[in-house]
Order: structure tokens, then C-alpha cells, then sequence
DNA sequence: CTTCAAAGTAAACCCTCGGT
DNA sequence: ACCGAGGGTTTACTTTGAAG
């Protein structure tokens, strides 16, 4: 077979895997449409499906309220129980599934079957369950009247889910709004995606010097932890005592919540023979072991070796709730700000000076950094995105396993419609 | 077990469009 | 005019599975 036309043959073949999807999605929207039609699904979950991103956060919150509110109905004769469900109880995962259930999430309101997203308490979902003495399955979809397991451990188990969930989200959308910033303190050995900035933070005299942590051999991307808004926890103080004193202060008031901390080197870069500066007039270093292995596999191109200083210096989190450079913001609540400019501009002069001196070919031409950049946080989105997917995937499996069938079909498809 | 074509996946590159 | 978002195409690399 010719090379050809085995290359177009794989590619016609990528094209009906989207066609199937796209079919996917279409009965996606056709079971949502069907079941609005019959009364099935409530309002927010329509909602949800017009705008996407925000509304997952919405239904989660709505599926939150209605979990608790429907504890807080049934579970009121036994306070232990309840108790145990507003607290938000942490790593119970393994736990859950073989608690017992001697309560079922019973609503009184049999009428209504919308949960309300938006605030208000609403109507109680008799979607979610109805009784049945002695049934341990779940009835059809999340409308349907004849849910009558006793599946309260499980529901706890969902709860805990979808709170995690939204923990996952809020850390993410928090990057912009920098909500995150008092979780930190909350849940200090979770992963920080972007520290945000230090709460104080003195003037600097200097420009901060930036370090780069070598790479590892299993992944490239690992190496990357210094986003810009970070910038403070890694920079070296230079000279001034007074940027080594603000270091020590910010140091001290971040690295307990800093995952990477033990990575840093808080060494002067000049005690430091393994470092490299990456530019004249740019404080900003990397490792050697780090830029030999970007400058073994990725000198094609100058556009490939500037792509990749990017990813060392910026982590997906970071280049995902970043602009190229800040000057353009999208709505009045885009708090995202650009790369750091001096990072870039340092990756820059040593691309065309490494370009330059080693006659490679493609050097970026003066449009094309941003383009670059652009493209950079643009898959690193969707990286991020791969990641929540798979948070998804989890949750559906609980209700797949523990509760419905059709519950855990419907938000199969849904989270498709929705994350794909 | 090895080889290799086919298929899958993600990144790289390029372009257009809408908003400011 | 410029910026940022997003879609489409190409390229590079990995995985799969059938044949020998």
C-alpha cells in the first residue's frame, strides 16, 4: 500500500470516529430533550446543557442541595446521621459502600421533580428515590418514581463525590477569582494548581529571578512549577538582604502549602553551577539537566523550542488560566492575568539567540510568540480538561455500581455532551 | 516472540472570527 | 488593528493486533 494512501486512510478514519461522536452527543441531546419533554428533568439540568462549564459547577451545587436537603428531611430522627452528612466528612471512599442503610431518601413531595440550582431550596426531587421495603436496586431514570432502594450510604458516598468535585472546579475557576486562596489554608496537602499570589508581598527592587526544577525522565511536563504568580517562591534573592528576608517570609508563609516546595532551590543561582541563565538582563534561570534535554529533543524548530522553555517554565494550571499577555481580558469578571512577561521575554532572547547560532530553521517570527503562547494555553486547557473528565469518569462509575444503571447511563452521556 | 501495518492520540501549526 | 478563542489540518509518536 502506498504510503499515501495509508495516511489518508488513517486519517477518513479519525474523521468517522468524530462523526460518531458527534452522533453520541446528538442522542445525548436527544435523551435530555426526551426526558424535559416528559417532565423528567428539571430545568437546571437543561440549562445545563446550553452553557456548559458553568452549569456543571450549578448542577453539582443543585444535586448537592437536593442530597442534603433530602437528608436533612428524612435523616431528621436520627441527629448521628445527619450529623454525618454536613460534616463533609474527608476520605471515606472505602468506607462508604458497606455502610449499612436503614434509611431511605424519602421526599414527601411526590409532585415536583425539579431540583433548583439556583438558590432557593426549591421542590424536593422525588427523582432521586422513592422507598421500597426490600429492594436494594434503584428504579429507571433519576425521574422516575420508582426508585426504592435504601441507598442513603451510597447517596453520602455521591455526596462526598460530588463535593470533591466541586472542590476539583472551584480550585480551577479559583485561579481566576482566587477563590482557592483560603482553601489553601483548609487543605494544605492538596496540590496547589497556581499558588496566586503571596498575600503580602514587599516591593522588589529587583526583577525576581526564576529557577526551573530539572526534569524528570518519565515526563517532561513534571518539570514545570513556576508560574508566574508563584514566581515569589522561587525567586532567589539576588543581592539585597531585603528580597532574602522577603523570601524567608514568604517562604515560610507558603511552603507548607507548596507541594513543590522541597523542589525548590532557594540558593543564589551564582552558588549554583547547575543553573543557567537563560538570558543577559534576565534573572531567570534553569537548570542545565533541564534545558540539555529540551536542547537534545526539541531543537527542530525554533517555534518547538520555544513551545517547550514555555511548558518548564509555566505548569498546565498556570498557562491555563493565563493569557499571553493580559492585555485583552474577556468580560469583567476575567481576572486572569498574562504570562509573565519577563519569563517570556527571557525564553525568547535565548530562542533566537540559540536559533541564531545554530542556524536552526522556523525561528518565530514577531506575530508568532504570541500565537505560540496562545496555543500553548490552549492545550494546556485541554489538558486540564482530559483531567477533569477522567474526575467525571469516577463519579460515574459510583453510580453506575452503587445506585443506577440508568442514573450513571444518563451522566455517562451527559458529562460527554458536556466535557467533550 | 517478532514484525509491521493499522489505528489511536496529542501536539504542532495555521487560519478565521468576534470582541475590544 | 489587535487580541484571544476556537476550529481544522498535519505531523509525530504510541498502541494494538494480526501474520509469520
Amino acid at each position: 500500500m502506498e504510503f499515501g494512501e495509508r495516511k489518508r486512510r488513517r486519517k477518513s478514519q479519525s474523521f468517522k470516529l468524530v462523526t460518531d461522536e458527534g452522533r453520541l452527543l446528538d442522542e445525548c441531546k436527544d435523551l435530555v430533550r426526551r426526558a424535559s419533554v416528559s417532565g423528567c428533568l428539571s430545568g437546571a439540568v437543561l440549562v445545563w446543557l446550553g452553557d456548559e462549564g458553568m452549569e456543571i459547577k450549578r448542577q453539582i451545587t443543585g444535586m448537592m442541595r437536593l442530597l442534603s436537603d433530602k437528608s436533612s428531611r428524612v435523616y431528621q430522627r436520627v441527629a448521628t446521621e445527619q450529623e454525618s452528612l454536613t460534616k463533609e466528612p474527608q476520605d471515606r471512599r472505602l468506607a462508604w459502600v458497606h455502610q449499612p442503610v436503614p434509611l431511605s431518601l424519602v421526599s414527601e413531595d411526590h409532585q415536583s421533580n425539579n431540583w433548583n440550582s439556583t438558590g432557593d431550596p426549591g421542590p424536593s426531587p422525588s427523582s432521586i428515590s422513592t422507598p421500597i421495603p426490600n429492594g436494594p436496586r434503584c428504579g429507571q431514570l433519576f425521574c422516575s418514581p420508582c426508585c426504592m432502594c435504601n441507598c442513603k450510604g451510597t447517596l453520602q458516598a455521591i455526596l462526598q463525590e460530588l463535593r470533591a468535585m466541586r472542590r476539583i472546579m472551584q480550585t480551577q475557576k479559583g485561579q481566576r477569582t482566587n477563590f482557592h486562596r483560603q482553601e489553601q489554608t483548609v487543605s494544605p496537602c492538596q496540590p496547589r494548581l497556581s499558588p496566586g499570589p503571596a498575600p503580602r508581598r514587599r516591593p522588589r527592587k529587583r526583577r525576581p529571578i526564576y529557577k526551573v526544577a530539572p526534569l524528570t525522565v518519565s515526563s517532561a511536563r513534571r518539570a514545570a512549577l513556576t508560574p508566574p504568580e508563584a514566581s515569589p517562591l522561587i525567586v532567589a534573592p539576588a543581592e539585597s538582604e531585603e528580597t532574602e528576608e522577603s523570601e524567608k517570609e514568604q517562604h515560610s508563609s507558603t511552603a507548607s502549602t507548596h507541594p513543590n516546595s522541597s523542589e525548590i532551590t532557594m540558593l543564589p543561582p551564582q552558588n549554583n553551577p547547575s543553573e543557567v541563565r537563560l538570558a543577559e538582563d534576565y534573572d531567570v534561570f534553569i537548570s542545565k539537566a533541564q534545558l540539555d534535554s529540551i536542547l537534545v529533543n526539541y531543537t527542530r524548530s525554533g517555534s518547538l523550542l520555544f513551545r517547550k522553555l514555555v511548558c518548564a517554565f509555566f505548569d498546565d494550571a498556570t498557562l491555563a488560566n493565563s493569557l499571553p499577555n493580559g492585555k485583552r481580558k474577556r468580560g469583567l469578571n476575567d481576572n486572569r492575568k498574562g504570562l509573565d512577561q519577563n519569563i517570556v521575554g527571557a525564553i525568547k532572547v535565548f530562542t533566537e539567540k540559540y536559533c541564531t547560532e545554530h542556524r536552526i530553521e522556523k525561528l518565530p517570527g514577531p506575530r508568532d510568540w504570541v500565537q505560540i503562547l496562545q496555543d500553548q494555553i490552549k492545550l494546556a486547557r485541554r489538558r486540564l480538561k482530559r483531567g477533569n473528565i477522567l474526575q467525571w469518569s469516577h463519579l460515574v462509575v459510583i453510580f453506575f455500581v452503587h445506585l443506577n444503571f440508568n442514573i450513571g447511563l444518563f451522566f455517562f452521556k451527559s458529562f460527554i455532551l458536556v466535557l467533550g
